[in-house]
DNA sequence: GTCTATACTTCGATAGAC
DNA sequence: GTCTATCGAAGTATAGAC
């Protein structure tokens, strides 16, 4: 076939002679309306056809600019993946917490664990950050951030509804969920849905038991 | 940086011309003794460096041999791919079915599920899946069957332990105990270990509930 | 800030000799 | 069954004009 890029390039695959020294390249600015859309462009490609499809040139015609720009305002096509994806986590976080501060429960929790996309955008992230390890560290970071705000919401929730330890301990809840949502997320990718009523009302049902019906629906 | 290939190559993203009815390009025998070699060395780099590092160059420099020889074994890459995944789904099904006939319990779905190799495979090929059709049919077909396997499994346990639907139903049980494996695996993958001992005993105590100790350790 | 042009690398795939 | 040779496509990245 054609060339491409996911299996050497200097940036991608090795580390690459980064010539930290000289290099008066140019970089656009952050706040800049174009690098923007760049940063949506790559998104929806990353979802919509995974990873392999973010390339420049795919990535500029998807946002109607030169793939050229894409250098422009990324050194490197990692810097670009790391930019996606720190752009969407930092909205990702917010959004939870906002959520949790307004309705600590775990059936808030359970709710904004199941939302497919952030499934499969992480599941994507994962699989890219298998090998790249300058991308890895960053999954870790907001992995373990993101881990600690639900933990925060989840406690609470288990304070408030009188759960208790030799229940059910928090994290191991929240590995719970979290768990059950990928595989339910990840089957759907595939047109398997085996099982997926019975669980999602087991868990339902569980939530129940734990956190009895109070205000909302 | 330099050319690749996961972007576009004729036969990897779009479907390419296939050119159905001529081609009379020979195609090696499946028996192939040197066919194997090609399928080990692959399967070793997509398990260690992703997908994304299985091109027919590297897997030839892998197993000693010219990277035309994997074009000689497999009409495309992508037939390359589906054969690393039946031939892995098929053995990791055989064992399964093993170990379950040999004791039909619980916690051996859990000591199968958790198997950290077997989840990295089936987490790079749903990123694989994702975006190439010829793939996710495979897939999703050995799914089925290995959901089907355990399923089975389980719910001769359950019958064996006396568990009832009204505590947990099988499958229920089966989704929640591959869920919280996937977690704990890509987890590690990146570093994070978070809560894993925690959910590891919530686990093994649940199971140790539903299923009180009869011989083994 | 955006564009044209271009260097260089790797990829998938095939043809044809041995 | 394996090798040499080669095509054509696509990728990352840079230089330099506008």
């Amino acid at each position: 076939m054609s060339g491409g890029r996911l299996a050497s390039g200097r940036s991608l695959w090795h580390a690459g002679a980064v010539k930290a020294t000289s290099s008066a390249r140019r970089i656009g600015t952050v706040d800049s309306k174009t690098r923007g859309r760049i940063l949506d462009a790559a998104e929806r490609l990353l979802l919509d056809e995974g990873y392999a499809a973010v390339t420049s040139r795919r990535v500029g015609a998807k946002a109607g600019l030169k793939s050229q720009l894409v250098h422009y305002y990324f050194r490197t096509m990692d810097d670009l993946f790391v930019e996606i994806f720190r752009r969407r986590a930092e909205r990702d976080l917010r959004r939870f917490e906002r959520a949790l501060a307004a309705d600590p429960s775990l059936r808030t929790v359970w709710k904004l664990t199941t939302d497919p996309s952030g499934t499969v955008f992480s599941i994507e992230f994962v699989a890219l950050a298998n090998h790249r390890k300058a991308i890895r560290a960053e999954i870790a970071h907001y992995a373990e951030r993101f881990r600690a705000a639900q933990l925060k919401a989840l406690t609470s929730a288990f304070d408030k509804s009188g759960i208790t330890a030799d229940q059910i301990a928090p994290i191991a809840a929240l590995l719970l969920m979290t768990g059950v949502a990928q595989v339910l997320t990840l089957d759907e990718q595939l047109g398997v849905k085996t099982g997926h009523d019975e669980t999602v009302s087991y868990v339902q049902s569980a939530i129940a038991r734990l956190e009895p019906e109070e205000a909302n629906p």
